[in-house]
RNA sequence: GGUCCCAUCGUCUAACGGUUAGGACGUUGCCCUUUCAAGGCGAAAAUUCGGGUUCGAUUCCCGAUGGGAUCACCA
């Protein structure tokens, strides 16, 4: 069985590349049925955020990626997890990674070491200096047995370092970058488990993932020169590999790596500036990949379908939001009046209660704008105009092709004919009918009549049609609004 | 600087030795049209540079250049 996971640390809020990360590692679960496990990676005590978990599962939920296993929600306060290779939080299994770790130590896979962070200043220093290959000097390598014995019932502080070998070379195929090669030389004895107890991510994603029984390892590029060290860690164990497969990275306009200083990165800065979830998802899934056809448009569950591990480009992808945009108006067109009426309610806030609108007249409200904007923010202002006729000046009124005596001619017919019982349009295309048949009938062009009344109806230079509007408007609303236009006039 | 990775229109990308180098976003022209949006039809726009290999290179190899990642008791 296939199974994938996705490991945040709580530091902060979902970046969007996590977000695709995530979105990759679940695609390849579910497209071999297999499981998605989140896992949080809460080893490092100093950069903890409270608040982050909940924010992450948030922001995953909201764009429909959610975890089989592992980390799968938080109430009360706390996480809920699911699944028999618990617990998911990496804070809550230091005894597995201290184990493990002598396990090493046996092994001569690792060892002690007992260098003051002053000196490994030093050492970093003076490499510096003479332009030396930076790393771990190796200075508590080969401890005499007695001195580390020594040393420890003095409780002397100390780290468990990797015993990486000097000699040989590290292979694997990356089934994105294909074959990638480091010779061992050049790889640091990391540190694996730190001075406080807690192991450092190196030697925690290996023991969890194998724990966890992890498959594929997807993850960001950043990762890819910390493989050899992983699985130097995997033969030492004597434990299976996983398949690894590092994703390119998302980056800023100028190239660099996508950071908050160019623009929004979090998951939920998309969320508050109205982007649909269909959207977003579309788009980072394209950050990389492709179908290897002129298609563009694809559901998670079509993406489930024909994404594919090795179809992803190997270099990074610039974080574009004009096509973004491009994809929201997308979907915003796609989903029904009452689908967006819904979505858009949080972006009205408390203004909503001060409409006193039946849901179906809110619908149709939104229906006028839903297919102009880009994204939900906009909505509650594009619609503005049809709770306060906006003040305009008369000028606005009359056709490129027309003249003030004309609109006013022409808006005083159409008001008197409107107010008579006999004219009752109900809806858009009844209205469309009526006012187009009483066009016909008067022998006018479309535009001399349906300028000014879009005008007159919406106070707007650029509206949704006239049409639209007066279905929306009601009749009543329709003739208070001529009567406005034509006391402009006047 | 060491190590590793990468390189097609402005951007996202297609091409798995032979194409007028294709599509999308954006830009732009026209059409539709009461405005806007949408839609339709067009246009401009790319193989980083050298060397090889080959009858033939975007494609394979080598080098240069450029970009990126990483070199923490952070992930």
């Amino acid at each position: 069985m296939i199974s994938t996971r996705f490991a945040p640390s709580p530091t902060g809020f979902l970046h969007v590349g996590s977000l695709r990360t995530a979105l990759y590692c679940y695609l390849i679960a579910k497209q071999n049925s297999g499981k998605f496990l989140l896992r949080v990676e809460d080893t490092d005590q100093k950069r903890s955020v409270e608040g982050a978990i909940p924010a992450v599962l948030d922001a995953l939920k909201w764009a429909g990626i959610e975890p089989d296993e592992g980390v799968v929600g938080f109430e009360n306060n706390d996480v809920v997890e699911k699944g028999d290779c618990g617990p998911y939080l990496q804070s809550k299994r230091l005894k597995i990674y201290e184990q493990h770790a002598n396990i090493l130590l046996e092994k001569g896979c690792a060892y002690y070491c007992f260098c003051t962070p002053e000196r490994l200043a030093q050492v970093r220093e003076r490499q510096e200096k003479n332009h030396e290959a930076s790393g771990y000097d190796g200075h508590c390598r080969e401890l005499d047995i007695n001195e580390i014995k020594n040393n420890l019932s003095a409780n002397v502080p100390y780290v468990v370092r990797l015993k990486m070998p000097k000699t040989g070379v590290t292979e694997f195929t990356d089934l994105i970058k294909g074959k990638v090669s480091f010779k061992n030389e050049f790889v640091d004895d990391q540190v694996l488990l730190k001075t406080d107890g807690f192991p450092t991510y190196h030697l925690a994603v290996v023991v969890d993932d194998h724990l966890m029984a992890i498959t594929h390892v997807i993850r960001g590029d950043e990762w890819l020169s910390s493989t050899p060290k992983h699985i130097y860690l995997y033969e030492c164990f004597g434990w299976e590999k996983p398949v690894f497969a590092h994703l390119p990275l998302l980056l800023n306009a100028d190239k660099s790596k996508l950071s908050k200083r160019q623009g929004d990165v979090a998951v939920g800065d998309y969320i508050k500036k109205g982007y649909l979830p269909e959207a977003l998802i579309n788009f980072v899934a394209f950050l990389g990949w492709n179908p290897g056809d002129d298609r563009e448009i694809f559901s998670l569950a079509e993406l489930a379908k024909e994404f594919s591990l090795e179809k992803v480009n190997k270099s990074g992808a610039v974080f574009n939001l004009e096509k973004l945009d491009w994809y929201n108006k997308y979907y915003l067109r796609q989903l029904s009046n009452e689908q967006v009426a819904e979505l858009v309610l949080p972006f009205f806030g408390d203004k909503i209660k001060d409409l006193r609108l039946k849901i179906e007249d809110f619908a149709n409200v939104i229906g006028l704008e839903k297919g102009r904007v880009t994204t939900l923010a906009e909505l509650p202002e594009a619609v503005g105009f049809v709770f306060n006729l906006p003040d305009y000046l008369a000028d606005m009124l009359i056709w490129k092709k027309s003249s003030p005596e004309e609109a006013i001619k022409i808006l005083s017919e159409l008001k008197d004919w409107l107010n008579t019982k006999s004219v009752q349009p109900k809806n858009k295309i009844d209205w469309e009918k009526r006012v187009g048949e009483w066009i016909v009938q008067k022998s006018y062009s479309n535009g001399v009549v349906l300028w000014p009344l879009r005008v007159a109806l919406s106070g707007q230079e650029k509206s949704p049609g006239p049409y639209e509007i007066a279905a929306v408007l009601g009749k009543d609303e329709v003739l208070k609004r001529l009567e406005v236009a034509l006391i402009k006039l006047k």
